[in-house]
Parts: C-alpha cells; structure tokens; sequence
DNA sequence: CTACTTTCATATTGATCGATATGAAAGACG
DNA sequence: CGTCTTTCATATCGATCAATATGAAAGTAG
C-alpha cells in the first residue's frame, strides 16, 4: 500500500505512468467537471483499471483534488504571480493575461479548472465544492492584501477599495472562463483583460 | 396530449399547479444545476410523481429548458435592460447591478441559473450546454450593437473596444455569479460592478 | 527453483440514474 | 347511472454510477 519514495519495490510492478496518467485524469475534469466526468471515461483516457486507479489514487474524490493540486501546481500560478509582482497592479494584469492565455490553450480544454469543473454540483458534492471555493477565496484574499500593501505603503491612493478592485479581478477571470467555453479566442480574452485593467487606480 | 389553452377539458384534472411546480423545478436547477439536480429530488420538490412531470413536461431537458425561460421571463432580462436604456453605458450599469441583486436573492439561490447550471456537464449534456451558450452569446451581441449604436451616434469616441467592453461586462457578471456562490454577498458584488464601470470610456 | 508481495484483469456489487408499464382514480359527458 | 378521457400512484425498467471481490500475473528475495 505505502509507495516507497525511495529504495527497491517487491511485488509486481506498476505498468502505467502515475504521473502520466493524472494528467489524463486532469483534462477530462478540466473539460466535464468533477461530476461530469464518470470513472468509465476515466479508465478509459489513462489507460488502467479501476482496481489499479483505486489503488493509486484512492477514490474519484481524491483523484479530482489530485488533479486540481496538478493543475495550480504550474509556474504561473495565481499565488506566484502575485508574489513575484512589484506592483498589485502589475499583479492583477499579470493574472489577467495569464488566465487569457491558459483559458485558451491549444492543448488543454478550454477555461479554468478550478473555475468550471465544481460550480453546480449535487448536494453529494457540496464538499468538493467547498474545497476549490477555499482555493479561489485564498487567491481574492492574497490579491486584496497585495493591494492594501500598495495602499500602506502610498503607492496606491488612500481611499482605493481594495475588496472591490481584487473581486472585480476575480470575478472577471472567472467570467473569461466562461466565456472560452463558449468560444472565445486568446486576442478576445486579452482584449478584456486590456478593457478590465483600464479602470485601475492610478498610482499616487 | 395536448394541453388546451382554453375549453372545458375531459378527463382527470391535474392535481397539483404546474406554474409553481415549474418554479419549484427551476430553482433546483439553480442550485445544482441541470445534470446535478435528479429526478427524484425534482418529484419531491415538485410534489408531482414521474409520470406526471415526464406527461406535463416531456423529459428532463425540456424541463429544465422551461425552467430556464422562465428565470429569463422577469422584467429585468438583460434583453430588456438594453432595450430600454438610453445609452450602453446605462445599459451595461443596469445589467451588472440588476445582476448584482439578483444572485444575491434571500429567496433564490447564489448565482446565476444561466451562467452556472451547465458549466462542465458530461458529454451527453452538450446540447443543453451549447444550448445555454447560445443565449449568453446572444446577450453579448446585443450589449455589442448596443455599444456600436453609441458609436454610431458619436456618443463615445469611434475607436471604442465595442467587443472588449461587451465581453467585459459578461465576464464581470459570470464571475460574480461565481463569487456569489462563493458566499459574496450583494454589497460585495454592487461594490465590483462600481469597480466594472470605472473604466468605462467618457462620453464624447 | 519456491515463497512472498504487489498489481492487474475480469466480473460484479448495490445504488441510483432517467424514463415507463400498468392499472386504479377522478372528473366530464351521454 | 355508465362510458370515456386523462391523470395519478405504484412498481419497476435497463443503463450507468462509483467502488470491489476474486484470483491470475509479474516481479523480488531466498
């Protein structure tokens, strides 16, 4: 049961790619949602079993928070991004566009993860649900602290509505999630992004 | 079969009001969305039996497609907030506040029906979910004429992002559909709507 | 080789899904 | 009243859901 991180394993071996296989996993959530997305249609994008999946990943719950875990573990994550900025407006825009970009990829279903995969739910859900809303309240709440760090420190203009300018980011990250499902391209998101950012504060 | 519109009917008559079954219907929707809510949950919130739901109704996606004009039936459809308002800029503010409200209802569920019952559906429910697309798609095109119109007229400068400021907006609304779920609540989402308009270009 | 451990493949579990078959019940007609 | 039409209540349909029981297969260790 214990996977040995290190030191050699008896028994027979594994015969998929652990890794490999979550990102298959991860996809199908990205694209149908943690509900939508049956154990059927999972077993059969990454190639094993149900036994083997049960075995190495627990349950379908703990395979999802896995994928999630997968998905905000880039290094373009939200967290990142606001850590890294100078400024809290460099890093709202950077969030902006990095959400446009990585709605729209080629390679990846279209919109955000964690902002589509658990927003309707069944009561049996709710606390899947719970956990991916945690997450986006902790990215809104890491936001509106970098721009009260702005506020305190002059950069930004004393009567600046922190909550409100961090929310509105969110909200319009959110909202370009959806809007990618339904079809918008990387140039309409970044020019929403552009329209978002035009009413920021200017700096003191 | 057919339902009469008018003229004494023969028969059993129905016994229970299908306009409050209808709401009950439709406010399970909102809250788990179309493949999340069950036809026993909807029987019981319904207080009608599967027999008379699929003879009154047809089957589930029908019901849940009435359930959804009826959320777009009330006097503040985004269609009629465009029609009535004087300018774009009106126009988006009323959506964003009327939206602000609305998904934040003590009687109804967070959110929005429309931008959160089909987000990530399996792959059986995507008709419904173009379905939905179709009218989000459809909003936006008229909150773009309406923005083209304003242009058009000279009330805003001719190089206007008509596009950028329409999906803008969308997006704000879907997200704090989101947010609203997330346990925002009115004065959170009134405060991001403000926070929306700054950015909107001045009247020429 | 044999013994041991772990994983894999097949088949299946009970539960729930959306949707109905069946016949009784309730009213409008004659 | 009896006949007709429609709806209602009960029970259930096959399909699919997430999750396993079972035993064979594939390796290491001795």
């Amino acid at each position: 049961m214990e996977t040995a991180i290190a030191g050699k394993k008896i028994g027979r071996p594994l015969s998929f790619d652990r890794d490999a296989a979550l990102y298959q996993a991860m996809l199908l959530f990205w694209r149908h949602g943690y509900e939508g997305t049956s154990l059927s249609e999972l077993t059969s994008a990454m190639a094993v079993t149900p036994p083997s999946i049960y075995a190495a990943f627990g349950d379908k719950k703990r395979l999802f928070l896995e994928a999630v875990r997968l998905y905000l573990s880039g290094p373009t994550t939200s967290a990142q991004l606001i850590a890294q900025a100078e400024t809290a407006r460099a890093a709202a825009m950077a969030m902006l566009e990095t959400s446009a970009i990585g709605f729209t990829g080629e390679a990846t279903p279209a919109g955000c993860l964690l902002a589509s995969s658990t927003i309707s739910c069944s009561a049996a859900a709710a606390d899947v649900q719970a956990e991916l809303s945690g997450i986006r309240l902790e990215i809104e709440a890491d936001l509106t602290a970098k721009i009260a760090d702005d506020v305190a420190a002059g950069r930004l203009a004393a009567d600046v509505d922190a909550a409100g300018l961090a929310g509105h980011v969110m909200a319009v990250i959110q909202g370009m999630s959806t809007l990618a499902r339904d079809g918008a391209g990387r140039d309409k998101l970044l020019g929403i992004a552009r329209v978002a950012m035009a009413g920021w504060p200017p700096a003191t």
